[in-house]
DNA sequence: CTGAAAGCGCTAACAC
DNA sequence: GTGTTAGCGCTTTCAG
């Protein structure tokens, strides 16, 4: 595996003078630069990316720390990061904690001993922040990819979703297709990362006139198989539904196929709506209608962030970014309210 | 960012002896390493990895390359791998090349040029070979994680999936239901990766005395849209199919919507099974039965062989491991070929 | 324009 | 047991 140096040596330069022609640094002769050229080529030269990582004081590579794949959303997440991160020339690093803070510990301190440049939290909410403020406080740039909380500040640079709004995109949908009796299948504990998703939905509602019941919710089913299970039991409790909202697109899946199993078409008899859109969304059948979230451009801009931040070692104030609203992609699984299927 | 040596001033010794204690390596004074370990903890000092990696001539990261996550195979595959490499203590470089060459090569280079100690191969398929077999040459350990053609010896180590079988078992279901006259959709082209999956699936037709017509398979349909249309289309083509085999989960999970749309009932009057397991087979409705594939066994294999040829640097002759067999998981998909029940 | 020299943070002999 | 001495392969002033 050929060195800077032999390569130096094979063309008659110095190592430095290769160097600078594989940066293009300062000037170095054209005729000089062809040599060297030559000579790595021939030696079929690669840079040492360690080497060079060490001599610069900082890796080429961001990490990214994912609390678990189970949802396909992450991965389609990291996917858009790994293009933005690449398009900047440095390699992502993909941590998957598994819901295991041991784990992540061990990342986080891998990554504190500079075998990443900077990392990039996918969700706030499963991870411990502390050590991530403690990192920060070590001086390695940190950015929160998707924060929901319109509330609370971010403890971190973070890029903001409005997923607020997207319960309300969501509810107000439904509303316009003439449903008045609606319910929710809520994908965190009622206290949990969703839950300016329901307001948002809750807010529209009121804001329609439309009672909402705390019988016509149900909390913390976030798969598809609990989506299916809190469909059915929603929907033995209030049996008049005519949509549900659910705020993950996963377990509005799960409702979907519960919808099938009770013999209820959608969307005739029942409308439902997720969040996200996820690819699954449109491959599944009936198609999802679902309120897609900016995805690709959270990526970006908080790819774009955590580069500030490593260029900016005076590291400035918790910032916050706002990422393009969400919107809504409206499928199969919505439509009119027809007031002959009444059901049961 | 506390260093080695910072670390040594403050215990009053020297760096080297810091390492030593650090690494469990030679022998210290007991006294002395309490002090060292303090003066690490007041210091939350954190090894380089990176000037480590340099210093050991070799990074802690292995690289898995990954043409896709399209189809939630991969994920899941590579989440299995960085469960086996962390195992060791090393930590997982995803590269997604996205099937772009030019992303793949890039890639590469970067691992060629020891950013990455090894390199997994995901989907050998979709690689260029050469680059790899150069990469290999170049003394970066390589291993493919699921060869699939048993006629053909891998051109670098490999741990080999046996869906040859895997197409027997699935096949040898079907028959076993009383099914006669079954389809089949291949993912892959008629030459493509796919093709002892759907060899085995002939073979045991044969064996069975059951005759198999061109014009019963389709080629070329990998995807959940893709196994929609082609079931459209083969249902269209021989509408007296009992049983559908397919080679791959998600374009299995195409047909049971095909089915759907055109009202036949599963598995009453169509039966479907897919090859691999992915997480979604169980989540569908119905269930998806599938042959599963060791691919949490093969995960390992392949990190364990990458680990000895890191080891061996004299690079022993491509070796070929076998995992696990691949094992029928019944479901919901599948069932009695029922008499009665013909269709047109 | 090119070379010489120092050093990034750590490890690995080998002395003491 | 612990310190000394060299590097790992590259970048980066600073001379020439």
């Amino acid at each position: 595996m050929a060195t800077l140096s032999d390569v130096a040596r094979k063309a008659g330069v110095t190592a430095a003078t290769v160097s600078n022609v594989l940066r293009n640094r300062g000037k170095v002769g054209a005729e000089t630069r062809e040599r060297v050229l030559a000579a790595v080529r021939e030696l079929k030269y690669r840079p040492n990316l360690t080497a060079r990582a060490l001599a610069e004081g900082k890796p080429s590579t961001i990490a990214l720390i994912v609390s678990s794949i189970a949802n396909p959303f992450y991965p389609e997440f990291a996917l858009a990061v790994e293009r933005a991160v690449r398009k900047l020339g440095y390699f992502l690093l993909v941590c998957n904690t598994n819901d295991d803070p041991a784990q992540e510990k061990a990342y986080l301190d891998a990554v504190g001993g500079s075998l990443a440049n900077g990392v990039l939290v996918m969700n706030a909410d499963f991870v411990q922040i502390d050590e991530l403020v403690h990192l920060r406080e070590r001086g390695v740039p940190v950015v929160l990819c998707m924060w929901e909380k319109p509330d609370q500040p971010p403890p971190l640079p973070s890029v903001a979703v409005d997923f607020h709004r997207a319960g309300i995109l969501a509810a107000e949908h439904l509303i316009a297709l003439g449903h008045r009796r609606i319910g929710a299948v809520v994908g965190s504990e009622r206290t949990g990362n969703h839950i300016w998703r329901y307001r948002g939905f809750v807010e529209a509602l009121a804001r329609a006139g439309i009672e909402h019941r705390d019988e016509d919710v149900i909390f913390g089913h976030d798969t598809i198989d609990e989506g299916r299970s809190a469909a059915h039991t929603l929907l033995a409790r209030v049996p008049d539904l005519s949509a549900i909202f659910v705020s993950n697109d996963l377990p509005a899946l799960g409702v979907l196929q519960a919808a099938a199993e009770m013999g209820l078409a959608v969307p005739q008899q029942l409308s439902v709506i997720g969040i996200t859109d996820i690819q699954l969304a449109h491959q599944v059948r009936p198609a999802l209608t679902t309120v897609a979230v900016p995805s690709e451009e959270a990526a970006q801009q908080a790819v774009e962030m955590i580069m500030q931040l490593m260029k900016d070692e005076g590291a400035p104030a918790p910032l916050l970014r706002e990422t393009a609203q969400p919107r809504l992609v409206v499928r199969a699984s919505t439509g009119r309210l027809l007031t002959s299927s009444t059901r049961s």
